[in-house]
RNA sequence: GACCCUAUCGUCCAGUGGCCUAGGACAACGGCCUUUCAAGCCGUGAACACGGGUUCGAAUCCCGUUAGGGUCGCCA
């Protein structure tokens, strides 16, 4: 066994989208990195330079960021092997193309340049799949590989194979739709006289129902949406190493510290998974509510904003508390605006079922009690508010649901929230106040 | 079509010859708890694709069938 260092790659295409299967991809690298003490490296293979943007390079460093999954060599963070965009890297392809064609490996095809198939069976190693045996022999099948296209642009199986030759990468962990091209590298190792690394192809990430792969059009195909719909980052992160991968002690929420040394790729199943968004959500829920308030502050404050919530309107330690009492409540952050809205405008409606059920006769006095006796509470807070709303109960002969539901819908327009006495604490005495006079006004 | 991969509840995962009358999770359904909504707790239904072997014994090993997925580009 060589001492070789590991190193691996994740090489995305600059498309603007990133793929949740290359996100999971880009994870099993980093993993088995981190596993092994190794270097996780990010190379952006630009050659369609039509379609290379930096907006499309920037897809992907957020998106893998947002994931916590942090490059050791690429882009950003430099490293003794670049430039890690393969367009900055032409001159080491001419260098490999000349040694290709001075061994006589290559000939011309209408001003392409092809690669000639040795013509033989070639094994593929397979840390996932096991060793593999494909035949090469017959042309109509497996043709000769274009390399280099007439406008001297470079085709993907050359410059990957270039690149990780280059970058000394050990291990190629990928999705399994590269398997079938496997063969063909490792014939443009043998004619470049290279061993070829390990190849390990991971399982696709097929849709919910199972029929076919997912793609661009697929609800949860982008990383970007769940960005967008407020997953909680470590909880899509567990999820994706959940897939395909398992601690086989039957955990489902795992903290990435306890899967890094579990983690190894023939532990890896052979078999490709549907995603289920649901159970992802529902991780996502885990996550928030079992995360620290400081977390959960920083993930949520965004969300409200994008929403157009002006947190800055408002003082910081309001906002802390107001987001404290949510934590956990919802399992999207998307969810969030509506669900603390009320903390942050006066300018609420009534839900209009809630409002038929609880805004009645009888909850008038009991509204008007209520506000009372809050008003000459001291000290405010939800300890002595739940007090003081209790001892109401009494006096009414009534569950103190009966109370609470009229009091909520007052000073939150809604009949699902946070802990009401929590959430009374932070609104405080003036916004209550104000809120169950104008409710008393619509009853 | 050819080649390659795969095959346990609806979905994800456990199970590597006897501990399996197959375990966990999400989802579903029922109940409890409860200041709402969640959460939590308890419970129910739900699977070894099929056919042959091998073996005292198979979800586990072999072969075939079927099904699903992937690849067959001057995309990556």
């Amino acid at each position: 066994m060589s001492a070789a260092p590991v190193r691996v790659r994740f090489a995305p295409s600059p498309t603007g989208f990133l793929h949740v299967g290359g996100a999971r991809t880009a994870l099993f690298n980093w993993l088995y990195a981190r596993k092994h003490g190794g270097t996780f490296i990010l190379r952006v293979e630009d050659t369609d330079d039509a379609r290379n943007t930096q907006e499309a390079v920037q897809v992907i460093y957020d998106g893998l960021k947002w994931l916590g999954l942090d490059w050791d060599e690429g882009p950003l963070v430099g490293g003794e092997f670049g430039p890690y965009f393969q367009s900055q890297r032409n001159a080491i392809y001419e260098r490999y193309l000349g040694q290709l064609r001075d061994a006589g490996h290559l000939y011309d095809d209408a001003g392409a340049t092809r690669f000639r198939s040795l013509r033989q069976t070639v094994r593929v190693e397979d840390a996932v799949c096991g060793s593999i045996d494909f035949d090469l022999s017959d042309p109509a099948t497996h043709p000769d590989m274009t390399i280099r296209r007439p406008d001297g642009s470079w085709i993907f199986h050359f410059v990957n194979v270039v690149d990780d030759i280059e970058m000394k990468i050990s291990h190629v962990i990928r999705g399994e739709d590269h398997l079938s091209n496997s063969p063909k590298h490792v014939e443009l190792y043998q004619a470049l006289g290279v061993k070829p690394p390990v190849f390990a192809h991971i399982p696709l990430i097929l849709k919910k129902d199972g029929k076919g792969k997912m793609s661009k059009r697929d609800e949860g195909s982008s990383v970007a949406s769940y960005m967008v719909d407020g997953y909680a980052p470590e909880a899509v992160r567990n999820y994706l190493c959940l897939l395909g991968w398992s601690p086989k002690d039957n955990r489902e929420k795992i903290e990435i510290a306890d899967v890094i040394p579990l983690f190894d790729l023939d532990k890896i199943n052979r078999g490709n998974a549907a995603f289920d968004l649901e159970k992802c959500a529902w991780l996502s829920g885990e996550y928030f509510r079992e995360m620290t308030n400081e977390r959960h502050r920083e993930l949520a404050r965004p969300a409200l904003e994008r929403a157009g919530i002006d947190l800055s309107a408002f003082p910081p330690a309001y906002v802390d508390a107001a987001l404290d009492t949510c934590k956990g409540k919802v399992r999207l952050l998307k969810d969030l605006p509506a669900y603390a809205g009320f903390y942050f405008t006066d300018d609420f409606t009534y839900d209009p079922q809630a409002a038929a059920k609880h805004f009645t006769a009888e909850s008038k006095p009991r509204l008007e009690a209520a506000r009372d006796a809050l008003a000459a509470l001291e000290p405010f807070d939800a300890l002595a508010i739940e007090a003081a709303l209790k001892a109401l109960t009494a006096q009414f002969r009534i569950k103190i649901a009966m109370l609470l539901h009229p009091l909520r819908l007052a000073t939150t327009g809604s009949s699902a929230g946070p802990s009401l006495y929590h959430l009374l604490e932070v609104l405080g005495k003036e916004k209550i106040l104000a809120r169950v006079e104008r409710a008393l006004s619509h009853i």
